[in-house]
DNA sequence: ACAGTGACAACAT
DNA sequence: TATGTTGCCACTG
């Protein structure tokens, strides 16, 4: 699917993680109905950084998106992962020291299709 | 217009 | 299991 707003569609669901819960990249993708889009997901997170001056975008929750093996996966950047696993245990959920979380525990059920599309309905 | 880039994920050794 | 490889896709200069 090949949306103009990719980034901006991930920010949105993104915002709807619930406290306390996490969600994987490749959920996001599938969410959005673009199921092989992790990557892409990926990279609108990071360009976050870029944003931070904006409040809406300080808001967007992006340490609850970890990997689909339950793993924060900024390991070759060691002071974003540490924060990512810092924001985690603030919220109540175990990261151990490979930072992994709990998927069976703490993983976000996500949204359904009409949820979806009233979310992002109003553009 | 196009080749390069990543905070992914699935598959293959 | 643990690495390594390959496909992917939105975005960028």
């Amino acid at each position: 699917m090949n949306t103009p707003n990719f980034y901006e569609q991930v920010y949105r669901l993104v915002r709807q993680i619930p406290y306390g819960k996490v969600t994987s990249y490749g959920r996001i993708a599938q969410m959005l109905g673009a199921p092989r889009a992790a990557r892409a997901v990926g990279y609108a997170l990071q360009a976050l950084k870029d944003k931070q001056e904006s409040p809406s975008y300080r808001e967007v929750p992006w340490h609850r998106v970890i990997n689909h093996a339950g793993r924060i996966s900024i390991s070759n950047r060691e002071f974003d992962a540490e924060e990512q696993a810092i924001r985690l245990r603030a919220e109540g959920i175990p990261v151990d020291e490979n930072l992994h979380i709990p998927l069976e525990h703490y993983l976000w059920e996500g949204l359904n299709f009409f949820e979806i599309d009233q979310l992002l309905a109003n553009s």
